[in-house]
DNA sequence: TAGATTGTTAATCGATTAACAATC
DNA sequence: TAGATTGTTAATCGATTAACAATC
């Protein structure tokens, strides 16, 4: 019965790898592209830390969450270290995906989910606007939102991205959730409410824009501040 | 001689806010700004800890940061708390902005930019396809690339979205920053050098797509592997 | 083999949470 | 005044960096 208990304990607590490794590693995957473009075989985390500006020793141990990958006195091995990431991210394995929302926003997603070859596979399109219902944007026709249930278990869709304005982002969502989709790609300004084994993955942009207006105005006051620090010294 | 170092230094040091405190901030002018929608005049930090699913002492802490917002007994006055935040993220000033690449996303954005009136005025959008120079997105003419530099100076843009392929962002970027742009929110799939007093913030979408799949996955793993183990246990 | 570089442990740093005195 | 709740200090927790033995 003990026995038991910690081999349970063990699975649960097994890899509890931090979000900040995970928001890290589709950067290392981006560069080790780039690596593999410019024909680079092989690379230490020494001259990869250089290349993306973090600390070797921070590589090292975002990768060794995830195994071994490298050789001592040789590094990694660029194409086999880019092809073990994309195992990790899961993005080898297919994802089927239906944007809800055609808008430019929508249709700015279909494009990038369609262009990025990584397994993210673009089943359909919704919108409520019955005038732009019919029409075909890279080869998906927009559907109107009654089809919504059928279509996923059709389809077998996982993924849904959310690019509708607030006012409708609940609903919708609850009716993904009792569809039983999997995950939920959030453009919407909202925070959505879903059970534990649906994932929702906010992209919040006005958010972002904040962010961006304070540290502008942060830097500016900063730097208006130092200017009449080193005024007043060059007085005294 | 040392009296001015002292001086220097603690206006150096002065406010050092972590990111984690700058990313929060937004999220609580949200819920702030839902709290006066709903006419709720007061709030305590253990209410609005509820509320957010954070923790009352985080809130008190990344507040404190700024100034002392609240009173004793009392909680927080939500609409002053709310006009506290705007000015902190620097959205009470007037931010002049330009798009670069108005396809579907840099029309997402500038009708985004508009919508929100937090102080963010789009003031023109660039293209290099001669096809879309001319059209009119929400009140502004798409303009050809060539004129940027000269429209950044007459119309005191601070702020450039780039909305173009990767190809193309590092030479605009250059150019924006010779024009004296302050900011620039990334939307391409590079990352952009710049000097020190430039700031760039950015949104990888396909670095947040790649999240998401990571996040499914390792979700599906974890439970394929509890449910397994379970099944063991139930054969013993 | 010698040099290079990993994987991994230990040390440091920073961020979050808890606790409580100050005070409205 | 008594109760409520902040502002802030101290304790804990987690993440990053440094160091180095293992090993290719």
């Amino acid at each position: 019965m003990d026995f038991d208990r910690e081999k349970v304990l063990k699975v649960e607590q097994q890899k509890t790898i931090s979000k900040a490794v995970i928001t890290r590693l589709p950067r290392y995957y981006r560069y080790l592209g780039e690596l593999i473009e410019e024909g680079v075989e092989r690379i230490s985390s020494n001259d990869l830390s250089v290349r993306m500006k973090v600390t070797a020793s921070q590589i090292r141990q975002d990768l060794n969450n995830f195994g071994g990958f490298g050789q001592q006195g040789y590094g990694y091995n660029v194409k086999y270290l880019y092809s073990e990431i994309a195992k990790i991210l899961g993005i080898d394995r297919q994802h089927n995906l239906i944007i809800i929302g055609a808008g430019n926003l929508g249709q700015a997603i279909a494009n990038y989910a369609n262009f990025e070859k990584r397994g993210f596979v673009l089943k359909g399109m919704f919108d409520v606007n019955p005038r732009l219902v019919g029409l075909v944007v890279r080869g998906v026709e927009i559907r109107g939102i009654d089809d919504l249930e059928n279509f996923i278990h059709e389809n077998n869709v996982q993924i849904a991205a959310l690019t509708i304005p607030k006012s409708k982002a609940a609903e919708i969502a609850q009716r993904l959730v009792n569809s039983g989709i999997k995950a939920i790609w959030n453009f919407a300004h909202v925070d959505l409410q879903v059970p534990d084994d649906v994932v929702v993955e906010n992209v919040h942009l006005s958010e972002s824009l904040m962010r961006l207006s304070y540290r502008v105005c942060s830097l500016q006051d900063r730097m208006k501040q130092e200017a009449e620090k080193l005024r007043e010294m060059e007085n005294q």
